[in-house]
DNA sequence: TTTCTGAATTAGACAAAGTCCAATCATTGA
DNA sequence: TCAATGATTGGACTTTGTCTAATTCAGAAA
């Protein structure tokens, strides 16, 4: 795992060591999604980076969330339906997913393992093992849906 | 797991034992789901429906599978950004997807499981644990991209 | 510092999946 | 048979994400 990357120049190393041009705006993606390290959807990082003042476009956010998935940056957490998370934390783990709250959280690798992998069929390849444990807070049974 | 319901009175008394209204366009539906177990899209389940003749709208194959869900005739399988799949299977079991040919397939309970259940924060329940082993043909790795 | 060029960004049109609503229709118990 | 209750419908709408052609930028070279 990386060191904390707050500041611009160690954003910027980081870009750079994963072979990405360190833009302005590539800058601050990275910025939200390293400064707290969150499960966060590319419209919630729209929003962020805009907070101030508009800097970033959509396609841009889009685009970037792409290029630092192929690098190996972040990844893609699929719980919802409705939306992709994107995941700073790209070491081995698994999630947690409050289906009322839509509140995301991680599992240590460690503290979950499977006792056996699956055989594949010929010539397929793993290309990794997503581990989700669905919880709800009883209490919010019958209404509580929030997205 | 439920006997195996092709035929009309099978699948009547199937929706009934799960207090659900037997109309026209539901049986359509389960007869879609049941017939070949697989794991089909709204937009699949739309297609075959209709496919003789339109006689179920967009509106009711979506109303459809959220009550077949809520009443547990089948189950959402999240694997893929773009579309939620049904499963008719309803019984425990875990699910390899092929990210380059968008194939489900189903991988028996037994044959994989964890090896401790993770605790769980004060007053949450577990709803359930979904595990994805994603699989990928490696011929296919720069293009092969389906949908 | 200036120039140049490929790469990055952008607005906004577009697409796909899914939701919602008010009007209509069907099922079913009486 | 006949309401009344529940189900279905077309189509407008929303949300998330994609695409494109025009513009702007970063940074290497001079
Ligand atoms: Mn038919
Ligand atoms: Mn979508
Ligand atoms: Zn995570
Ligand atoms: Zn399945």
């Amino acid at each position: 795992m990386e060191a904390m990357p707050y500041s611009r120049p160690a954003l910027i190393a980081l870009l750079r060591r994963h072979g990405i041009a360190p833009t302005h705006q590539r800058l601050e993606i990275a910025q939200v999604l390293f400064a707290r390290c969150q499960h966060l959807s590319a419209e919630q990082i729209l929003a962020q980076v805009n907070e101030r003042h508009a800097e970033t476009s959509k396609a841009t956010v889009y685009n970037t969330l792409k290029l630092f998935c192929e690098r190996g940056l972040v990844r893609e957490v699929i719980v919802d339906p409705k939306r992709v998370f994107y995941d700073p934390n790209t070491s081995p783990h698994h999630h947690m997913y409050n289906i009322d709250s839509g509140e995301i959280t991680d599992i240590p690798a460690e503290s979950l393992s499977l006792n056996a992998m699956p055989e594949l069929p010929e010539g397929m390849v793993t290309e990794g093992v997503d581990i989700i444990v669905r919880v709800r807070t009883p209490d919010a049974v019958g209404q509580g849906r929030l997205g």
